[in-house]
DNA sequence: CGGATATTTGACCCTGCTCAACTGGCGTGG
DNA sequence: CCACGCCAGTTGAGCAGGGTCAAATATCCG
């Protein structure tokens, strides 16, 4: 993680975009700005919680370990997206790691900065509170999943969310490159599991998955797949 | 749920106690309190978000259905504790249920109100902020222990977490009067399988549930079957 | 070219869910 | 007062979803 220029407008990220104008040139000073390698981590599980990161430029996966060689991936953080916000509860320690998907720019505050300016900027508070309180919704809903549905319907639902958080490029593909063993963990099963099930899918044309590349072919089936679980 | 006059004494919930003075008179002015009958919804997945609630005395489950007979409980809350908070996302419908475990007592607010009183108080804002993040965290947890923990150690940890979170009575039985099958789905399991495992638990004098009462003999040994797991 | 790493598949087996039977109160009506 | 049904609590048998392990194949890279 090498520190770099102003990458970030001000204007493009979660935060600055709900700054008062008059914040903006206190937050010029505070903010320092990161260029993150494919595959490095900007903090992980058990690091000291120093500051919250902003994505300005590429993709992060957001995860907890178990294991060693088994994780779970809670959520995925792309372009504006809030990274390290967990550090504001009364935990000291990062409870989860966050690794680049991709080349990726983030924006850094140190928390003691962050809580200053939510503490006069009201409208950032409480833009924030709806944040979390839908980060808690999608939480408490991945929960219920894990322990109700089948590894298929979860699979589905997986590239469901992804197509929603990505949206496609040009040629259809959803637009991320993501690895099968990150799929898996993501949809938390493994990574011998998914293969079968995506197997499955191809067979049945409703999605297939070349390379790193996804291409749902029939979104009313995957989710046929889902409801159906109930 | 029946009104009642003002049993909250303004300074005790969550919610009071971080109100600035000038700000007590307009919140008793809009404060509703209501009685809640054991087992009586306050309000149930699906409703339209209407206010915030907080528990003035009594205890709730806060859980999401699955299949008219399955659910999974998210959390427990108790006296001073939020329920309903994610009415504040994104979402116009509550996405869980909230149910009393025994005759309780609520405060209730308009969600408008509420949001009004974010506004102006900086530090309430600050301290939602942070038992939010709290909430997350927790939420982060249990959706790893449900993908990656055995069925028995999910057991262990739904009793130590409901240790920490109800404390313990004069006769060392934990501070609530819970169902098997609630802890069942707590625990994200069957009610059949929770049998097995509790049979087990007082066969190696770990822990016993005799009524709805629940008294643990060997912390040591339940924490064991947990960190046991990895 | 050879070793290391990722992909793909098959065989096996264990956890834990399902279902059904058995028990033991408890209320009700004959 | 007993017989009966009913319900919650309890236990056992059976089975399948899906995790584990290992082998076979492909791909990468120095």
């Amino acid at each position: 993680m090498k520190e770099c220029g102003n990458a970030c407008d001000l204007k493009t990220c979660f935060l600055c975009k709900l700054c008062l104008p008059e914040w903006l040139p206190a937050l010029a000073v505070q903010k320092r700005n990161f260029e993150v390698k494919k595959g490095e981590l900007i903090f992980k599980e058990g690091d000291a919680v120093n500051g919250i990161y902003f994505v300005h430029k590429g993709s992060f996966k957001v995860h907890k370990s178990w294991d060693k060689d088994k994780e779970l991936i809670i959520r995925f953080a792309r372009s504006a997206d809030i990274i390290g916000h967990m550090g504001l509860g009364k935990r000291l320690l990062y409870p989860v790691s966050a690794t680049a998907l991709e080349p990726s720019v983030v924006c850094y505050l140190e928390i003691a900065f962050f809580e200053a300016t939510l503490k006069v900027n009201t409208e950032l508070a409480y833009q924030l509170i709806r944040f979390l309180a839908n980060e808690l919704d999608d939480s408490h809903r991945s929960m219920r999943d894990l322990a109700h549905m089948s590894v298929k319907a979860r699979i589905a639902q997986a590239f469901i969310s992804l197509h929603q958080q990505f949206g496609i490029d040009e040629q259809g593909f959803i637009d991320v490159e993501i690895s099968r063993q990150d799929i898996s963990s993501f949809a938390g099963t493994t990574y011998e599991t998914l293969f079968k099930v995506l197997n499955e899918f191809a067979k049945q044309s409703i999605l297939t998955l070349t390379g790193r590349k996804i291409f749902i072919a029939d979104h009313l089936k995957l989710q046929e797949i889902v409801n159906n679980d109930h």
